[in-house]
Parts: C-alpha cells; structure tokens; sequence
DNA sequence: CGCGACTGTGAATGCGCATTCAATGATTGC
DNA sequence: GCAATCATTGAATGCGCATTCACAGTCGCG
C-alpha cells in the first residue's frame, strides 16, 4: 500500500452526502450557520469515509494552528516536566497542543524561536532559555505572544511569569537565621539567569541585613542538575580542613536534593544535625521520605493560569501586553532539613494527602 | 499593533528580489535548480523582509508537517520523561518536532490520535495508553505509521518497541533467588498494560520453575506512581500479624522507589537486609544514593533507535510494517537493594562517570 | 559548426479548507 | 396579507507554497 494514501477530503464528503463543500465545513464548524438536519447527514457521510478534517489546510484560512511553542532547556530539572505536563492538560482542556522544542540549558534559543515561527505557533513559551530582543520583536510584529516562564529578561518587551525569587532567598536566609545559623554557603545554577540570581539576591540580601559579610558566604556554581550539584557539594565541603558552613541553599530543589544525598552518603553528614539544607520550587520529588526538604513554594498552577491569561488565546486580536513582570508570592515550606524553631511550629508541612498526580 | 499582522510571504519577497515565487520557494527547497547568485539575492530580501517560510503552508502541497506525535500515558513516571526528551532531541535533530498529547494513564488513545490526524502528523508514537484496533487501521490507510513504545498489543497491525519484559522479570527472579529469598510478593502497575503483565509472568515463570506456587506471591496492584506503590507498599507489609515476604519486585523503578521509602520510613524496614526489593527500567533516578536500586535495564537509546526505523521517515512511500515486534534484551543491573551473591560480584554496577544529562 | 542534453527560470495550477457573497426560501411583524 | 427580516445554502475565492510545464539559454561532444 502506498504510503501517501487516500485521505478523504471535505469534497469528498459533500459528494456523498449530496451537499456543498461549503456546507461540509459548516458541519465541522462550531457556531456556524447550518440546519441540524443537513449537519446530521454530513457528519454521516463523514463517519462512513473515515474523514478527519485537516487542521493545517484550515489554518491557512484561519491563521490560527491552535499549536503553542513550549522551549525547554532542562528536562533534567523535574520542575520544568511538571512545568510541561501542566501546559499540556491545560492547553489539550482549551482544544490547543504544545509542540515542544528542546533546547540546551541556558543557552539561546533563537533558533528553537525561528523553527517554532514556521509552523504558524499561536503562542510561544519559553522556560529556562535566553532570549534576544530580536527574536521578541520577530514573534511580536507578527501577532504572536511569547511568555517567559520563571524568568524575566531586564529591559525586553516580553512578558514574563514567575514568583517573587528575591523574596522566597530572604524566606531561605530567614529560616536559616531563625535556625540559629551562622555560617552560610550556596549552591547555584545558571549564571546567566535572572532566577538563580534573584534567589541568591535576596538570600545574600537579607544575611547581610543581619551584618553577615557576602564573602563570608561560600558560593559555588553547578551544572542545573542533580549530579552537577553534587559535585558542588564535594567541593564546597568536601576539605575537612576549612571550616564548615553549617547552612547550605540550593538553589533548586533538583540541585538540593544533589547536595543533601552527597552529604549524607559521600561526607556521611547528618541533616539537619550537622548541616542544614533549603531548596527552592517544591517539586513533588522533594516531599518525599529520604529529603523532606524544607524549600520555597512556586505557586505553578497559578503560574500556568497567569501565562495562559497573558497569552489571552481567544482574544488574538487584542493587542499583546508588552514588559508585563508581576512576581507571584512564593511561600516556605517547613519540612525537616532545617530544625524549625518553636515560632514556627505551626507552620510545618502536612504533606499527607497530597498526591504527586 | 494588530495580532494578524504583516508576515511577509514568499511573493514579498520575490518582488524584493525581482524574480518570481518559484525561486523564492527554490531558494528555501534545499537540492532544487536554482543559480547559487539567484539563491543568494533572494536570502538577503527575505533577511530584509524578516521572512520565515510557513512550514504549513508547504506541507499542504508536500503532504509532510515533519510533525511526530508522541502520546504519553504517564509523565508521573520519569521513565516517560527520559523518552519524550530523547525522542524530542533525536527527532530535531532529523529536522521534526515532536506534538505533545497527554492522555489519563491507562486510558484510551483513540481520541488523542484522532485529534493528532487532524494535523497531519507524519507518525506516531505511542507510550502507556491503549490503542484500538481501528485507530491502527486508520492511520495505516493514511500510510502514517504507528508505533508502540514500550509495550505491544496482541494481534494489532501496530508495530512495537519494548525490551524483553518476560525476561527482564525471569531475572529478577533470579537474583532475588540466588540472594536467598524464600517468599515473595509483587507490586504491579496498569494491569491492561501488556509491559506489566509480562515483567509478573516473566517473574511469576521462574519462580513457579523452583516449585513456588502463584498462591504464595503476594501480589498487590497500585497506580503506576510513586505514591500509588507507596500505599501498596503498606497495605502489603504493614500486617504485623502475617509472615512477611522477604522480596520484593516492583514492577517499575518508580514504584520501587516508592515502596522503598514506604518500607524504610513508614515501617522501619532494612533494605536489603529486612527485605529485598528489585525495581525494572533502570531510570536515573535508581541510581541516586537513597534507592541503588538494583533492577533491569531497558535499552533506551536502542529503543528509540528502533522506533526511528520503524518510522523511516525518510522513506514515507515504502510501506509501513506491520504487526513487527522484536524484544530487545534487557540487563540486570546489580546495586544494593538486593545482597548480591558472590557469584554475581563483579557485575555490581559501577554508576561512577554515568552522568544523569 | 550543429544538435541533443542540461540547467535555470517563471507562469500557472492545486493542495483542503473557511469565508464571503448573493440568492433562496421561510418566517415574522404589523 | 405584504414587506421586511432571518436562517440556510452553494459558488467562488484565496490562504502561502511546491511543483509541473514549457521555454530560453548553455554546454558538450562529435
């Protein structure tokens, strides 16, 4: 059999079912003028030829594919597949697909943004990726909205979606504070990205309020990753002849949880006895029963929410909000690589029930 | 600004360049005739006209999107997650992109390649979902091949990809008898799936070859996550009252990982020593500290490899493979929730140097 | 020097569908 | 009962591009 074979068309239908091709299209499309009658028998007709109407032939017409470009630059990172599988149901429930483009972590996506423009996307969005201003304007002067999830980019015309970062490091550095720490490290990720400095912004940020000195605090970066961190970790305390920070910030859960397996099985340290340890994004992987790591919430469904209304998919000719940056509120999550102190009791995460999905 | 605005089209940039349409699609087609002066003239217009050529459009005439869907039953499971990512980076390496269809696990695909046809799509791939057999035949009579990813459906047209499950679960077995184990239990997953009927016979095979009744292997059934073996986890081992098996096989990494957390933290259990417990795919996330779960490793790399093959999508007019399913053979990899025996110490694995990516 | 074999080119066509337009019959309001 | 509205309908058109076709130069080889 050959492989490009008959595929029934809309005029193939009308034949059958005895109308216009005008009203085959009708049929199929919601809201259209056409007698329930004369939209039985077409669909009818359809049944018996096994047609499926072809959305690429129709969004030539309608400039719409229904299709959003998601840029992923670190699979590696579970946040950004729950990330991914939100959008998906998300955009399956409101008739659209997601096509994905992979990229390498951090680097520029321009090319990702250019293939994406091929195929018609109606909506870009872009995670863990840079981005330069003329791939904004290329997607901008052709109606397209792009959105920058968990990051913003200083100075670009595109819409970003992300939680408050310099707030969830101060929550990070407060907890430690609170904890009675007093020697301070972190562990961080891509430089070039405005999430990972924010956090250690606002994490140094409010340390130093408290009169500790930035090089005092121990930084070393990592490859975004479980095993880049850990090789951080080694590295930050693996010299028994310093002396020991006794509070570590990941700068990610993924990465924490890195940290906190190669500490305890490769330094064999005690968390939090010998060292205390946050992360930041609540992934569902750090709830569980070895981590239990005491991280920063990222509020991710209101994150989707707020990207799918930045987006405003069914309004496409409304004119696309440019520079929008409102960082959601983050919130701590007590769980047990810190020792929580008796003010905060209270506060300590109750994780049963809570289902991974 | 207007959403639909102006996106140059190749007569723009024809009569920028004063030549006709067909060059400027000549310029793009890579090995179409057309002078390299000509060529050249046209590529500066279109880099003036900010031109990106509209992929739907030309595949209305070619009748190829270099669209591949992949259809995911479970993005719960990072198994999944290792898949969708390698598919994606192989795919755009060949020049394709991958369309994201998420389905409930276990559920039927029909609707979801339903809706994959409408974009003409150039194959499918088909993870943790069920299939009907008039779906198969659909998209074989359009000559868009279909294949399953890590299971097979017996007396489908569909070809499939999966390792050797019934082999992988005789091995299983075997380790766990060479380390000892006298009783037995089992914590399944979907069990419509095809991967987890074979993992339990291949299992159930061998041990029934030692003169084990079926009777005596416990047997629990969970949603394939996490959590859901979590939960079997307890209702199977948390009777003080009964004898407790001293192995178990957890029908994927991920369920075995959270049956281990499960045994350790909720019941005090030492693994290996309480309790044995074997895993099956061998995902990243095995290797980490906490787990070293000893299992089966399924050849992803092999696998994915062959359902490129099988697609051959640079051969659309040979005709589609029917009913093809050749199990790859899968490995035991030795690590620590298992004692290993002495005869099988030089086969522990070594995860040095095994970069997560 | 001459004729077939090529290469490069533009005009024209069609891919499958949504949409516009004008026409039809049906229904309503007064 | 008559004009005016309304709901349906099909013919025709165009979306942006690849491809076919016919034709004009070029080249090679005898």
């Amino acid at each position: 059999m050959k492989r490009i074979s008959s595929r029934a068309t809309s005029f193939d239908v009308a034949a059958l079912a005895g109308v216009s091709q005008s009203a085959v299209s009708r049929a199929f499309t919601p809201g259209s003028s056409i007698a329930e009658e004369k939209r039985a028998k077409v669909l009818e007709a359809a049944r018996k030829l096994n047609y499926v109407p072809n959305s690429i032939a129709s969004s030539l017409t309608t400039k719409r594919t229904n299709i959003i470009a998601l840029i992923l630059g670190n699979m590696g990172n579970p946040f950004y597949v729950h990330v991914l599988h939100e959008f998906s149901r998300r955009l399956q429930a409101l008739g659209r697909q997601v096509l994905i483009f992979t990229v390498d972590p951090g680097s520029e996506s321009d090319e990702a943004i250019l293939r994406a423009l091929q195929y018609q996307i109606d909506g870009v969005i872009l995670t863990a990726a840079q981005l330069s201003t003329r791939m904004t304007s290329l997607c901008h002067d052709r109606g397209i909205p792009i959105v920058l999830f968990n990051r913003y980019i200083p100075g670009s015309d595109a819409s970003g979606v992300r939680c408050d970062n310099v707030g969830g490091g101060r929550l990070i550095a407060e907890a430690f504070l609170a904890a009675g720490a007093k020697s301070f490290a972190m562990i961080t990720g891509d430089p070039k990205g405005t999430t990972s400095q924010d956090r250690v912004r606002g994490f140094v940020e409010r340390l130093m309020e408290e009169g500790i000195r930035r090089s005092e605090i121990e930084e070393v970066g990592g490859q975004s990753s479980y095993d880049g961190a850990a090789q951080a970790a080694l590295t930050l305390f693996g010299d028994r002849a310093r002396p020991r920070p006794d509070a570590l910030f990941g700068i990610n859960d993924i990465m924490a949880m890195g940290a906190v397996d190669a500490l305890r099985y490769r330094l064999g340290l005690k968390i939090p006895d010998d060292l205390m340890v946050a992360g930041f994004d609540d992934i569902p992987e750090a709830r569980r029963s070895p981590y239990k790591l005491t991280t920063v919430r990222q509020p991710i469904n209101q994150m989707v929410e707020q990207t799918l209304a930045l987006m405003h998919l069914d309004e496409p000719d409304r004119p696309i909000e440019r520079g929008i940056d409102m960082p959601l509120a983050s919130r701590l999550i007590w769980r047990s690589t810190i020792p929580v102190p008796p003010a905060y009791r209270s506060d300590i995460a109750d994780d049963a029930g809570m289902d991974e999905g």
